[in-house]
DNA sequence: GTCTATATGAAGATAGAC
DNA sequence: GTCTATCTTCATATAGAC
């Protein structure tokens, strides 16, 4: 149905501008009018699509959450070693450099955000760590099977976030290529 | 004068009560009426004290700094090596297990919240962190003198952030606990 | 100094014209 | 389906009685 096509397409464009600006701006702080502004819809129309804020925030953690598994399943496909796409996934932050000095990891500042006192949002949020704890697990796994694969995996999110947090407090670059080196240099150790 | 020690007091009370309420909610979220709820202080007369929200951040900080040094002093006064002082600084997470797991890290989320729209506030959050920071230097360039001290507080730094924001996303006293052990024998490994 | 009442603005959400 | 106008609520902040 091309009417339906269409009210997709509208979706996916305020979806897509929403996940930028709450990456931004943070869930509270982020207004239907500055969905309205960030999008190019209308600002009673974003009301039509979605019914509340919080029903925009679903869609945007469904739609990272879609983005993510293509990500990690390009991964697996043309990275050939679990030790290799371990150490693709420390070198996000590098990668990121910018993203990251000035506003934190988009996964981690949501569920600092949320966990306060929006326990349902949070959880909801959650599964974004919950996706990529799940692919971290399998390749330690694959690398070395004989350790404790959920206390490594968790040791990674740890690093990776501590990371988020302090080069966006210090507006740090070099802090975060030196953290993801001895991150590397422990991976290599691992063995 | 009297009349200013009583107004003094009152400041007090309610900086107080703001410290625990700005770290349970957030500074977004926390409103002038939670001020009032929190610290027993009626609505309109927060306004007397304090004219704006930023007033009140900015000194229930300095509270907070006040406190952090007394901690410090008492630290460096009673912990007689600084290899045990750096211990005690990692075991945080580990004693304030409850609140972490529930609020996250105080200093922290309050840096991630700010840091994306709020520069000016952080930079006055930030303070928190640049006080631990020249005290942990301190203790590092005590303890291994010919090592690169600022490396090594930041990598403390990025670790225990860490603990706190994953730990708060799974709710999870376990992690805390493996965690800060292994930040112990990180600390026991480098002399 | 203390507190009530209120001004003012912005937010989320809805009604209804087109 | 689209968009404007508006309802309601709650926020910060202020004015002014006591």
């Amino acid at each position: 149905m091309a009417t339906h096509e269409k009210t997709e397409q509208v979706k996916l464009q305020i979806v897509k501008a929403t996940d930028e600006l709450l990456y931004h701006k943070g869930y509270n702080l982020m207004s239907f009018s500055d969905i309205a502004d960030a999008s190019g819809i209308p600002r009673g129309n974003i009301n039509y699509h979605f019914k509340t804020k919080d029903e925009v925030l679903t869609s945007v953690i469904e739609y990272r959450l879609q983005q993510m598994s293509s990500m990690l399943e390009e991964w697996n496909n043309t990275i050939s070693t679990p030790l290799e796409r371990l150490k693709r996934y420390a070198q996000i932050p590098a990668n990121e450099l910018e993203n990251v000095i000035h506003f934190g990891c988009p996964i981690g500042s949501l569920n600092t955000e949320l966990g306060k006192t929006q326990q349902e949002l949070k959880d909801t949020s959650r599964l974004q760590f919950d996706m990529f704890k799940e692919w971290l697990t399998q390749q330690f796994k694959a690398y070395i099977p004989d350790k404790n694969t959920d206390d490594l995996t968790m040791h990674m999110l740890v690093r990776t976030q501590g990371i988020a947090v302090m080069s966006h407090t210090y507006k740090d670059q070099k802090l975060v290529k030196r953290e993801v080196n001895k991150i590397i240099t422990w991976l290599d150790s691992l063995k």
